[in-house]
DNA sequence: CAATTGGTTCGATATTTTTCGAACCATAAG
DNA sequence: CTTATGGTTCGAAAAATATCGAACCAATTG
């Protein structure tokens, strides 16, 4: 049978591509999504955007580009999603950069 | 007088933004021209991209994303130009990042 | 089972970025 | 002064990304 369409693909650990997750990065939208998910995973539904009117597909294409990059993972929980950091994994591959990323201050 | 078109705009070290940054070192062949300046600065003539039959007005214009990110300066220097990755004022803004990047394997 | 909630996917359109030739500019060499 | 070298800029076209509504899907709730 097909893959449920529920569990998403993410990519290995030792695929991930620098150019790739630092251009997920290079966004601000999709950047705040990481920072918030710097203090443990949340619910998709809890994650907020800084414009909470944003529709719900252009929400999911921002994770999709996060998640394909390797930058977080997304996962079914209840009807929801949960998602996480993939912190371990980007600081197991590229040493130093998720967290020089997470403590630089934010742009005015 | 207009300013003289050979002195190029650069940003200042606290005008930085980190996702202008991200992004300018996201592209695979201006990461690779980051990398060529992390041995000290070079003369553009001898900064060669992967692909030599590269028109000049494309390369200029990847020198152009890397320069107004604050990533290279882009100084004259006879009748060429001297490229320098700007190190210091990236570390002191994104303390950790710029070497996080170059110690970063290269990519398959 | 029906309705609601939370989310993905698809397709079209808008926007951004890249590419590249042509024109142009400044310096150095003849 | 003329030519050659090394580069920027402009404008148009191509390619990549982003946005968003509509359709759809799965799990929960009534």
């Amino acid at each position: 049978m097909a893959p449920d369409i529920t569990d998403l693909p993410h990519p290995d650990r030792t695929d991930l591509r620098l150019t790739d997750v630092l251009f997920a990065l290079s966004d601000p939208e999709r950047l705040a999504i990481v920072r918030q998910l710097a203090d443990g995973p949340l619910e998709m539904a809890q994650c907020h955007l800084s414009d909470p009117s944003t529709p719900k597909s252009t929400k999911s294409h921002l994770m999709k580009v996060l998640r394909e990059a390797g930058v977080i993972r997304n996962e079914t929980l209840g009807r929801g999603r949960r998602l996480s950091l993939r912190q371990d994994d980007l600081e197991a591959r590229f040493p130093g950069l998720i967290g020089s990323v997470l403590g630089a201050s934010v742009d005015r």
